[in-house]
DNA sequence: AGGCAACCGGAATCCAAGATTCCACTTATC
DNA sequence: GATAAGTGGAATCTTGGATTCCGGTTGCCT
């Protein structure tokens, strides 16, 4: 492969990944290319298609994500902090999208990556792992799961145009607010 | 206006509603045709397009949606199960997207709609002097204000269609996790 | 019953937004 | 300098609706 054929691909991987993470999993390729300073046919001669440049994506990402959470659950004093302090970063300006796109949606596309796959349910495993122990420890209200977090990392980042701008500008912030819904302490006895 | 025409006026706004209300303020012409057991041009024939279809459902549910908020607020012993009560009310199922695209989305559409902005109005003032009570109450944080509560109702509510679906299948368990963010005893001082 | 304007259904058409393809033109590299 | 690898981006193809149109029906009045 030529030098600056090399060079475009790096440029092409990291601008989908800037894109992605402001713009949703559903970011137009021009998009992409215009980011990365490159024409739309360059994407082309690289990805066979769309769904294969967002899965390199998610190859380069997932394990900064995985990492991230290993961090907070090792720097946390408690499983609970771990998970604020997670989410927190997990929905920062400048990555959103992606950290959970790849947690939760594309089931079709990650047949065959074996690899991403692994990485992904290992990483879900771990953030399982954090929500029983939150509970076990009293923190976080025994009647939500994993999954209602994915689900809301989810609803908060993956379509940022469809959502009102504020809410977009800050997901952090509701996110926030979703786990503060969360603990143990706030939780509305059923049938109030 | 023929007998059998107007009958088939009142089909069609009554679907226009459900399939909103289901699917999203985007809901497709043809499906509002299909549940109204009617021809996409009769739809056309009544209202001069899309836009006034969802206004004129916008009319019909406004008042209901006022009434809502007004029962609530009556029946409740304080702001902030008024609150609670008429945030489950909204997002139960069958009336889910109505209820907020309308308060918060259309301001392209509203122009020329005076009397329906005016109920919206008079709706969303309501229901910020519901939350400055129950603040003044202290049941609920002084960090978070009525736009956050429009806009989360919209968020969960909006477009069913691009949310996970058990989000979308219950959306009230969501919005009520995030009420309990939203109480006083639940705030996370900041920077913890 | 007869006539006709008001109505209908829904296929045909129009559009917008993106994905994908193609190829004449550049540029590393040897 | 030759040439294969690489490039930009206009042209083309798809998709998902919105909107238009018109031959065929019906209510309703006399």
């Amino acid at each position: 492969m030529r030098a600056d054929a090399r060079r475009n691909l790096g440029k092409i991987v990291a601008a989908a990944a800037e894109v992605v993470a402001e713009r949703g999993v559903n970011a137009p390729m021009e998009a992409i290319a215009k980011r990365a300073g490159v024409g739309v046919g360059t994407l082309y001669r690289r990805f066979p298609d769309r769904d294969a440049l967002i899965a390199a994506v998610g190859d380069h990402y997932i394990h900064t994500m995985a990492q991230a959470l290993d961090t907070a659950s090792r720097t946390s004093a408690d499983a609970w902090s771990a998970i604020w302090d997670f989410v927190s970063w997990a929905a920062a300006p400048g990555r959103a999208a992606l950290s959970t796109a790849l947690a939760v949606l594309p089931e079709e596309v990650i047949v065959e990556r074996a690899e991403f796959a692994r990485i992904r349910d290992e990483w879900v495993a771990q953030l399982a792992e954090l929500v029983r122990r939150a509970q076990a420890e009293g923190s976080m209200r025994p009647d939500v799961g994993v999954d209602d977090l994915l689900h809301l990392l989810n609803v908060f980042t993956c379509h940022p145009d469809k959502l009102p701008a504020p809410v977009a500008a800050d997901p952090g912030r509701y996110l926030r607010l979703m786990l503060d819904g969360m603990k143990a302490s706030a939780a509305t006895p059923a049938g109030a």
